[in-house]
DNA sequence: GCTTATCCTACGTATTCCGTAGAGTAGCAA
DNA sequence: TTGCTACTCTACGGAATACGTAGGATAAGC
């Protein structure tokens, strides 16, 4: 068996970009998020390589975890990939000031666009 | 029985918010997503109440159907989903000039933090 | 070769979702 | 009031999916 699939889901796909940034084995992961170790490692694979998904509340777990918002697992583009997780870093008034940001940009862009 | 439950997940409060914004009842939001008339309005309000979560696959056509990017429905924190909602609205190069925003004010607030 | 660390997966069980069918509520008109 | 329509919710059983278990596969180091 290979020792790395390549992901078939989004999801798959930024956990494990998420848990190599922090360098962390599956197993290890699991157990964080308070999965019994001698489990862990399969599910957690199973995750990455998207043969399952898991529920909301797991996800939640793995991104506090890996210090990522949850919603970066599902976003669909690379850029709003970044987006998210640069808003995971930020302190609060900062996060202010980027959302200030982007309604800006997006009243410009046009106000048929969902910006409430 | 009550008009409207509550929704009892962040997911099912996201997708309700963003239904009720475009003003189309549930069952037209299934069928718009494929799913036959009959059962698409129990489908989606399951979904919006909480008690069923749907396959990303799902959540990803739901989010076109409402021209909202994926991510929004799993934006735990309000700035975030108000954020990732901005960002769907933008053009190319207003995504680029926000993400280089961002990763501005993240160098600033920590290199620690997760922002490659 | 052996050992260790890491990752993958087949099997059966448990959990969750889905389709069906129908009921509850609100609003409006006659 | 009654009836009609639009919209939303939910119990049930069958279908689909995830989980726990156990063990196998790969790579690196000794």
């Amino acid at each position: 068996m290979p020792r790395f699939i390549t992901p078939k889901t989004l999801f798959g796909r930024r956990l494990r970009e998420a848990r190599l940034r922090t360098g962390i084995p599956q197993d290890q992961l699991g157990v964080l998020i308070g999965i019994d170790e001698l489990t862990s490692s399969a599910r957690i694979s199973r995750y990455e390589n998207g043969t399952h998904e898991p529920p909301f509340a797991t996800a939640a777990k793995l991104a506090q975890a890996l210090r990522v918002p949850a919603a970066y697992f599902y976003s669909d583009e690379d850029e709003l990939a970044r987006l998210v997780l640069a808003f995971g870093g930020l302190t609060p008034p900062q996060r202010q000031q980027l959302l200030q940001q982007a309604l800006k940009l997006a009243e410009v862009a046009g106000p048929h666009a969902e910006a409430t």
